[in-house]
RNA sequence: GGGCCUGUGGUCUAGCGGCUAUGACAACACCCUUACACGGUGUAGAUCACCAGUUCGAAUCUGGUCAGGCCCACCA
């Protein structure tokens, strides 16, 4: 069997792909028996371009379903994208040059499915393409009918238990995006601007000074806090301010919460300048006054300021300060304010009416769940504790977006009751559908609730959704809860928490046994990449450059949780391994050509030597592996492959297998064995991390033997072959050939120059020497070899050689 | 401010109580040896961040310091 000079992972890739699909090498079989292994797959969010960090970690999780599948389980790996919500709206309106907010709900959400159909196809391929070995005919999106159902379904249920309610209350708000969003949705940003000292009049008669960075929110000061320790102000607690620019006073009162440092000791409380105003609200039990509009502008109560946006807002109370000589000072500050992270827009604090889901009260429960989960690595788990233990809020499911799941109530517009979809009706839009009953009151006139659910409340049923892909309830059974769930380690406390909730409401379950959590793929300076810093690498880019194989090699060489820096070379390691098992196959399989799997009678030392080595890495390996430890058994794969099977193993067989005249047929056929067996192993350990390459090589040559359509429905090796004298042996004979091999290059020899006296003193018995001395010669192209064999105190160890030339 | 993680030759990394501390890339020297020059063999290069402790013995365990990363909170 020849094998052509070089691979071509771009052909072969490809035609792998195909060839899985085709196949359906990865098909789950509902009626199968065996043990099932099932992987709660994060559906990407679909934005046109699979990123870096999405093939490092769906890479780490696909090697280790691909050993599970190797182990003989039926897999259950399905594949979803996450198209609903705010991100998709966002990035529909910049496609397509739109705004969702000035079309009509229903033409704007037709015009997202429409576009999402159109791109969704390359945007799954490129998952495809790393060799992801997901069930693709598993499939959903998370705005289909499907997930609306199952979402709708959630929220009637959960409204049912009494655990979602309306209120109208203070809560983080986009004015760009015009929606609520969820603390997650939230990242900082650092800014200069300008601390403003403003004076106000007190009853006492004497002005105080209050440092702010948001005077804007002036007409809305509904008090003023001053620490009841601080013996500068102590006096004017119970006293009154004149808020400036209107005939309002506040009272001034005690609070321990105020930083005495800050600024100039005092705070204003505003409606809403931070979730510390809203705590005090609550504490104080103070009227708000809320002077903004929901695109950010003042109404009417913020009197003159009126019709101003935030920003203008800001400079105008200033400026009518500076007139009245209010202003104490301006001081430059630099500091970070909350924006929202799809926009950047500064969030404001407002209060709407929002649905949540009841949970605060459960935090214990949350984390007993947590702890019924194994964690891999086990440290993620603290992370999960540390944000459920920090909760201060309900969770907000509503949205005010157009594209989304529609939250299933109506009110009814005599009595303003609250009528929820029945279960039957399922999904339904509200704007659209009605209620199949009439409202307690008698009345059938209902007004469907506008908002949507937000994103998380559908992507926290992803088990739910993908199971129920199958109507068959026995499947639930046997799916549920999933063996994995593998994520990234940044969505633990939105994806991964949520999921458990909701999974603790409809189950009474945790939703899977295992969480195995990747960490980042980091730009080369081990900064995060992201398009403002534009330090992004496309892997698209890599694959083409390098290949699928390669990048997976590359991803492989983390341990599961750590960030990976990424460095353009270590794809070349890959491609360089690809190269290597190429060629060594080649030679392989030309020396095997004429195999025909039959057993020798006795193995030569050398090739128990090497299967018992072999052993120890496929135990190992496996080891590691149902550890997710896959970066071990690459790495020890990668070694032995590398360093003790070419570099050591195949040049002492070559003997043999040539020159079988001199050397026997049947010290050839024991080589051929090993080499058969060993070889195949190493491809079986290295297939889950080189889906590709492993499997040209299958197909090439020991698929005929296998008679198994692939190599990643092979079963994983089992070899326990341990023979600690034929190690103990042949590791003799390498530090041998490794010693005459130094020689020849420090006196700057070829390799193939001739020893003429090879003497050898060791601690090895006469029959053993015997045993390999041919193997020796050969591997030494030595002409005369003496041995002496060492006798008494001397160690296992020593060894003394003479190379003369 | 709280939590978690990390700190090993120029770069990345293995090791996580006991050997002259892995390996890769880069550098240098040599070798076209019948799988591979997209290769092979070798050389040089690390006081394992710092300090203290536990121990017969620490890169490895404990405490502290410093540096970096991530998450959370705060920023009136």
């Amino acid at each position: 069997m020849q094998l052509p000079k070089n691979y071509n992972p771009k052909e072969a890739e490809i035609k792998w792909l195909e060839f899985w699909e085709k196949e359906k090498i990865y098909a789950f079989d509902p009626n199968s028996k065996a043990e099932i292994y099932s992987v709660d797959t994060p559906p990407p969010t679909v934005s046109g371009k699979m990123h870096l960090g999405h093939s490092f970690s769906y890479s780490q999780q696909d090697f280790v379903v691909r050993f599970q599948r190797m182990l003989g389980k039926n897999i259950f790996y399905p594949f979803g994208t996450d198209d609903n919500g705010l991100a998709t709206e966002r990035m529909i309106e910049k496609m397509k040059n739109v705004k969702g907010q000035f079309m009509k709900r229903k033409e704007f959400v037709d015009l997202c499915l429409k576009t999402l159909k159109e791109i969704r196809p390359d945007f799954v391929y490129d998952w495809k393409r790393i060799g992801i070995s997901a069930d693709f005919s598993i499939f959903y999106t998370t705005i289909d009918q499907h997930c609306q159902e199952i979402s709708q379904r959630s929220f009637v249920e959960l409204y049912k238990m009494g655990r979602i309610y309306r209120k109208r209350a203070p809560f983080v708000w986009c004015p760009e995006c015009q929606t609520a969003i969820a603390q997650v949705e939230m990242k900082d940003n650092e800014r200069e601007s300008k601390l403003v000292y403003m004076k106000f009049d007190t009853s006492l008669g004497e002005q105080i000074t209050i440092a702010t960075t948001r005077p804007e929110l002036l007409p809305a000061c509904v008090a003023i806090h001053i620490h009841p320790d601080d013996k500068r102000f102590k006096h004017l607690i119970g006293a009154k301010a004149k808020i400036p620019f209107s005939d309002r006073e506040v009272k001034i009162t005690a609070n321990k919460d105020v930083d005495m440092e800050f600024g100039s000791g005092i705070v204003y409380h505003c409606t809403f300048g931070d979730m510390d105003d809203v705590k005090w609200m609550e504490e104080f039990n103070i009227e708000p006054i809320e002077i903004l509009n929901k695109d950010g502008i003042l109404n009417e109560k913020a009197g003159r300021f009126k019709g101003l946006h935030v920003k203008k807002a800001r400079e105008a109370v200033i400026k009518a300060l500076q007139e009245e000589g209010r202003i104490a000072k301006l001081e430059p500050i630099r500091h970070v304010v909350n924006v929202h992270e799809r926009c950047e827009t500064d969030i404001e604090i407002l209060i709407t009416d929002q649905w949540f889901i009841r949970y605060l009260d459960l935090k214990d429960e949350f984390i007993e769940y947590g702890r019924k989960i194994k964690w891999y690595p086990e440290h993620m788990k603290a992370r999960y504790e540390n944000w459920i233990k920090g909760l201060k809020w309900d969770w907000n499911i509503s949205r005010q977006r157009h594209f989304g799941i529609p939250i299933p109530v109506w009110y009814c517009r005599k009595c303003n009751e609250i009528i929820a979809a029945d279960e039957k009706q399922l999904p339904v839009d509200p704007l659209v559908d009605m209620p199949l009953k009439k409202c307690r009151c008698g009345s059938n006139v209902f007004i469907g609730e506008k908002d949507v659910l937000d994103t998380w409340a559908t992507s926290s049923l992803t088990p739910d959704i993908a199971i129920e892909l199958f109507k068959d309830k026995k499947i639930f059974k046997k799916l549920h809860p999933m063996s994995l769930r593998p994520q990234a380690h940044d969505i633990i406390t939105f994806w991964l928490f949520n999921t458990v909730v909701k999974s603790y409401f409809h189950h009474k379950k945790i939703p899977w046994q295992n969480a195995m959590i990747s960490g980042w793929a980091l730009d080369p300076k081990g900064k995060k990449m992201s398009k403002s810093k534009g330090n992004i690498i496309d892997p698209r880019e890599m694959i083409a450059k390098y290949s699928a194989d390669s990048l997976r090699f590359w991803a492989a060489g983390s341990r599961l949780g750590d960030d990976l820096p990424f460095q353009e070379k270590d794809l070349v390691t890959g491609s360089k391994f690809s190269t290597k098992i190429w060629n060594a196959s080649k030679f392989a399989f030309m020396h095997l050509s004429d195999y025909n799997l039959e057993k020798p009678a006795k193995l030569e030392v050398m090739d128990r030597w090497i299967l018992s080595k072999l052993s120890k890495v496929v135990k190992e390996s496996t080891e590691n592996f149902i550890d997710y430890e896959y970066s071990h058994t690459k790495l020890e794969a990668e070694t032995f492959f590398w360093h003790v099977f070419c570099d050591n193993y195949l040049e002492i067989i070559k003997d043999r297998l040539y020159n079988a005249g001199k050397r026997g047929k049947e010290a050839r056929l024991s080589a051929q064995y090993s080499l058969f067996h060993t070889l195949l192993t190493i491809i079986k350990l290295m297939a889950p991390i080189m889906p590709f390459i492993t499997e040209e090589l299958y197909q090439l040559y020991y698929k005929n033997h296998e008679k198994i359509k692939s190599i990643h429905i092979c079963k994983w090796p089992d070899i326990s072959m341990i023979d600690e004298h034929a190690e103990h042996i042949g590791d003799f004979v390498v530090k041998v050939v490794e010693f005459v091999r130094k020689q020849k290059s420090e006196k700057q020899l070829s390799l193939k120059t001739p020893v003429k006296k090879l003497t050898i003193k060791a601690k090895i018995e006469e029959k053993d020497f015997d045993s390999i001395e041919a193997e020796i010669r050969a591997a030494t192209t030595a002409e005369h070899i003496v041995f002496e064999p060492t006798r008494g105190k001397k160690t296992e160890n020593d060894l003394e050689i003479e190379v003369g030339f």
